[in-house]
RNA sequence: CGCGGGGUGGAGCAGCCCGGUAGCUCGUCGGGCUCAUAACCCGAAGGUCGUAGGUUCAAAUCCUGCCCCCGCAACCA
């Protein structure tokens, strides 16, 4: 398949996703920034391999396969299935997908260990670390919850305090408590081993800048103001993950294993391809390795693993691309408002292509955050990639296939000029897949789209197709070819619409040298609709699914501590903007209560019968005790959500909600209409 | 003084390294067209480039102070 005479070695790999849940939106920014990356190597005829892993072992894999009454092995195995499964539908295109539980993986943490010993880079020492004598387990710090020390916010994790966001380590914490079960953790004693990382010091300062952008190695470099300390690689059983060798009940730390898995994955791949791995991770190998990973993770890939390579003797990257996190409407994802979206979610909603897209015009090779913006993304894929790319071929093919006899001629001559010019772009848009700047790739692209457009406009063949069907058809020709050129240049982010344009034209699948060719005199297949629009409901649903997903599984764990705090409180006072849809599905109505009842065992609690037609009422428990008594609102007409989803309460099933303005306590008032309203009448 | 990134028309971004009439897409307004998935084409309005100062003939761009937002601080992409 290769064409060039020289073609580059490229092994890439993405961050190794952890079996612990589910791939999401923000995963598959850096899966598609790589997929993109390596679809176009291998049109260009690269020797690029694409590589990811699962990520199986350590605390939480095995509390959370303790919870679920499976054995770890379950659980990742099943992990694995789903999270492959989410990229493929997406169109991410790994050579190999494996796994940091394999033999391979094992054996090559064992040989990293024998070397790293060999050469003096271990030793070891006691520690004390907190432990649960319930659940028979050293606790990791995510594992310990307390006091902080500092503000005394309550419930926060044993390695630093989300309130006032001072670190500390977990026994400074104020009444700390094991995270699974509650017991208060005592210390104890147990020897661990550890890498001395401080022995890569020299190497790593001259190391970084050369495989890291500036932004990167800047920030790196403040940990070389002082020695390293030196990195425990050892945890104590239970613990799921590879044994030390030599070391009874000792495990490596799954942060030792997981970028092993780059090696071990690369390792499975070249057997089954009859390849060898010393050609790329063998310290003399000439091939390009390039890890992608997010900002939050660049310690590990930038200190410890670029170390524990060199102490093995093995390859360290050539670069480590670094790229921000996505934020949902300009803000951190958040479970609770459902921007936390899986891909599993989006899928059931959304055409991966929009994504591949949308993240294809943001992605500048920069390590700054990505605004996923809801209102952009359908404006952006419905203007550009609907309205100006696909519309090109559904303008051109349909004319030539239902009005003319499908077969091309020539390009006229303002046809050839377009042509070239278009041409002339291609190898700018090569340079810039090449340095990821994809968003420059698909500006260029786009504006491909805009010159064609317009040449089509001038020319206007509709109105020439009976008077002059020979001229009308060289426009055609024309456009069909520029939007060719454009499939192609795309390729590399629509890989699925470059398939359909392959097919529609009649041609064998795309490869970058086949942008040289031009179509002329060529019969083609009837139009096939190449991409829909953004609906927005689609997207409502979608957050709507995603919403209710999180609910549900917050319900059914009973506090395992993680995830449930709540969100700030500005989101009380700054709710994010609505569609009028949205308003409208809030059904507020008018009603009369004719029963009300103290309920004794709550303080705020009073159950409420309200008529909304004759015979027709609900039973509403409002928390508006400590401001009404039953005398005063028995009666009375107010404003209620008659549409909320009925919620049991410990005191009966609740069909609705009481408007009331005001901070609770004695300052509540609930809101009225003015003399007139009737029952049952819609507020809008 | 913990560190890094950012603040450019209503929204999202480019330009900054290497000073020289402020650019792109969406949105808005007006016009054209009707082949195409209510799409496409043309035109217009809208910015003292966070702020205060400095260097310079000239500053979005270089330097300094300040304000605001985001992220990181060794188990969350």
């Amino acid at each position: 398949m290769s064409t060039l005479t020289n073609p580059r070695k490229i092994l890439m790999t993405c961050a190794l996703p952890y079996a612990n849940g589910p791939i999401h939106l923000g995963h598959m920014l850096e899966h598609i920034e790589a997929d993109i990356f390596s679809r176009f190597q291998k049109m260009s005829g690269h020797d690029c391999v694409f590589i990811c892993a699962d990520d199986t072992h350590g605390t939480p894999i095995m509390i959370k396969a303790r919870e679920q009454k499976i054995t770890p092995e379950e659980l990742i195995t099943q992990s694995a299935i789903d999270h492959l499964k989410d990229f493929e539908d997406f169109g991410i295109a790994f050579d190999h997908y494996g796994s940091t539980n394999s033999p391979e993986n094992k054996k090559l943490c064992d040989l990293f260990y024998e070397r790293m010993k060999a050469k003096g880079h271990t030793h070891k020492k006691g520690i004390e670390q907190l432990y649960c004598e319930h659940d028979k387990m050293f606790l990791p710090d995510r594992f310990v919850k307390g006091t902080c020390p500092k503000c005394k916010s309550k419930d926060q994790y044993g390695d630093s305090c989300d309130v006032c966001s001072a670190t500390y380590s977990p026994e400074d914490l104020i009444e700390p408590g094991c995270s699974i079960c509650g017991t208060k953790p005592i210390k104890k004693k147990s020897n661990h081993i550890f890498f001395k990382v401080n022995d890569f010091k020299q190497y790593l300062t001259e190391w970084l800048p050369l495989h890291t952008v500036p932004e990167v190695s800047k920030k790196m470099m403040e940990w070389f103001n002082e020695d390293l300390r030196d990195w425990d690689i050892s945890r104590d059983e239970p613990y799921f993950g590879f044994a030390i060798p030599g070391e009874p009940g000792k495990y490596f730390y799954v942060w030792v294993d997981a970028p092993m898995g780059y090696v071990s994955t690369a390792d499975q791949w070249a057997k089954k391809n009859n390849r060898k791995l010393e050609d790329f991770w063998g310290a003399d190998s000439n091939a390009e390795i390039y890890h992608f990973i997010g900002k939050d993770i660049v310690y590990f890939h930038t200190l410890f693993w670029p170390a524990l390579l060199k102490s093995a003797d093995f390859k360290s990257p050539t670069q480590i691309f670094v790229h921000g996190h996505v934020m949902v409407n300009g803000e951190k994802m958040s479970k609770s408002k459902g921007t936390f979206i899986s891909t599993r979610v989006y899928l059931n909603h959304l055409d991966p292509q929009f994504l591949r897209y949308y993240y294809a015009t943001k992605i500048n090779g920069g390590i700054n955050d990505l605004d996923l913006s809801f209102n952009d993304f359908s404006s952006r894929v419905n203007s550009d990639l609907v309205g100006k790319i696909v519309n090109l071929a559904s303008r051109g093919a349909q004319m030539l296939t239902k009005k003319m006899d499908g077969v091309m001629s020539t390009p006229d001559a303002a046809g050839l000029t377009l042509l070239n010019t278009i041409l002339d772009q291609t190898s700018q848009i090569a340079k810039y897949y090449d340095s990821r700047d994809f968003s420059k790739a698909t500006t260029l692209i786009r504006e491909m789209a805009e010159l064609t457009n317009k040449y089509f406009d001038d020319k206007a063949p509709w109105k020439t197709l009976a008077s002059d069907p020979v001229a009308t058809k060289q426009v055609i020709t024309t456009t069909l070819n520029a939007f060719r050129t454009i499939a192609i240049c795309l390729q590399p982010v629509l890989p699925k619409m470059a398939e359909q344009t392959a097919i529609l034209l009649n041609e064998k699948s795309y490869v970058w040298s086949d942008l040289g060719k031009q179509l002329s005199n060529h019969k083609i297949n009837d139009y096939i609709h190449l991409a829909g629009r953004v609906e927005t409901d689609k997207i409502t649903a979608m957050i709507e699914e995603q919403k209710e997903i999180y609910a549900a599984t917050a319900v059914k764990k009973p506090a395992p501590a993680i995830a449930a705090k709540s969100e700030p409180d500005r989101n009380v006072d700054k709710p994010s903007e609505i569609e009028f849809e949205d308003f409208m599905k809030v059904d507020l109505r008018i009603a009369k209560i004719i029963e009300v009842e103290e309920i004794k065992e709550a303080d705020k609690l009073l159950r409420l019968k309200v008529e909304l037609a004759p015979g027709e009422t609900k039973q509403i428990i409002a928390g508006i005790k400590s401001a009404y008594s039953a005398e005063k609102l028995l009666g009375r007409y107010v404003v209620i959500c008659a549409n909320l989803k009925p919620r049991k309460m410990k005191f009966g099933i609740s069909e609705g909600m009481v408007l009331a303005a005001g901070d609770g306590g004695s300052d509540l008032f609930v809101l009225s209409p003015d003399a007139g309203a009737k029952a049952g009448s819609r507020v809008k």
